[in-house]
DNA sequence: CGGTCAATTACCCAATCGGGTAAGTAGTCA
DNA sequence: TGACTACTTACCCGATTGGGTAATTGACCG
């Protein structure tokens, strides 16, 4: 039985912490201690030497602040992911702005609490990491739908009509005017009068413009 | 007292679910009645009438499948969140691919729970929803996040010299030889130059081309 | 039935684009 | 030092682009 609970205790689930408030850090390895089913096998107040440590310590899990003196966390998560993808990183900081946000899931964040979290929540949640999960606080994944519905939706107007937009289409496609032609069964001239329109409307003065504002506002998709 | 409880039970979060399994709408209708600290107030075997079911009931939150006869749950949110943007959607479902995913929270679902999520798991959700958030099965937070770096993921390569780029961003923004070379004060030959250069790195053959792939694999970031 | 609008074609013309060729300078790396 | 690469300029030339103007057809609307 005793060499059970060895292997149990072996086989924890152990994580680093990297935080500068002292008082937090400390707070947190308390709360990950005994009985929680992790092992906190080091605490750092920043992450300059975060590969190292990584690499020494073989974490399964990571919980990194954003503002730390010297390399701040999203730098941090960067390091460590682009070094070690299977440690899990979750990101732990009072920021609730979009462009953290963003950047820390675009550095290979895992997760991502906000610092209100709740003890019970905040065990649970790195239980969910382990698990392949991406917890993260209401807010975040809030804000990560909402940015989500942004990126994917069309500004359309400009009221581009049918046959506009379908021109358009096969020049954001490389078509010169002549292929195009071709491919709709016009006269070239006809693509040249579309096109001139299609300028107008959408405030351009050339091709390479109108692709840009095309794609931009996503009147036209390329996938 | 009495009347403390009553305003209570007239506050209760109200819910609408959209299911077309008999037996687990019925389950879902008991899971979130007596003190769950919901309040049922209709259940639907399809999406075909969800515009004056949501008008005429008012709930606060919707449960919605996604595989239903006739109008899908998809489109059916659609259908809700265009007309009542304040009602809480959730989709419910054993679908877990990309696309359905995607298109669901592009269509306006405020969170997505899978079909596996145990009945705990469900209330606590719900709430969640209900209290502003984006719950959302862990499988599902995690492709999320994988698609979110994916889409913000510059794909590279090509190998532009620092120049190319730097001369390439200012074709995407719509300006002409003359300008560019006028922008980075060099003569229009040396910009001629380097597109042409451009124009083979990125395997197209003219300007139009150019800018969309550029957009498309993110060389070029347009804010 | 006349008016409006999308779609179509034609012609003119200047400017721009894009390919080819050639060659010079500067910096790095072995 | 010599190979290599990035960056630079120049010239030639044909094709493409894009603006202007004008006119015809068919559909839809009041």
């Amino acid at each position: 039985m005793t060499g059970a609970l060895l292997i149990l205790a072996t086989m924890a689930t152990t994580i680093l912490i990297y935080e500068d408030n002292t008082r937090l850090r400390q707070s947190l390895e308390l709360l990950l201690g005994e009985g929680s089913g992790f092992h906190v096998s080091g605490t750092f107040p920043d992450c300059d030497n975060a590969e190292e440590q990584v690499a020494r310590l073989e974490p399964d899990l990571v919980v990194m602040d954003i503002d730390m003196p010297g390399i701040g966390g999203i730098e941090g998560v960067r390091i460590i992911k682009s070094n070690f993808p299977d440690v899990k990183v979750i990101m732990h900081t009072v920021f609730d702005d979009d462009s953290r946000i963003f950047e820390s899931i675009c550095a290979g964040a895992d997760g991502y609490l906000l610092k209100n979290t709740s003890p019970v929540k905040f065990i649970q949640s790195l239980h969910e990491l382990a698990d392949g999960g991406a917890p993260m606080s209401p807010f975040i994944a809030q804000k990560v739908f909402q940015h989500f519905r942004q990126q994917n939706k069309t500004t359309d107007s400009f009221n581009l009509t049918g046959r506009e937009k379908e021109i358009l289409e096969h020049l954001v496609k490389g078509n010169s005017y002549k292929m195009i032609a071709d491919k709709c069964s016009v006269s070239v001239d006809t693509v040249k009068k579309h096109l001139q329109n299609i300028y107008h409307k959408l405030h351009v003065s050339c091709g390479t413009e109108a692709v840009a504002k095309a794609l931009q506002h996503k009147i036209i998709r390329l996938d």
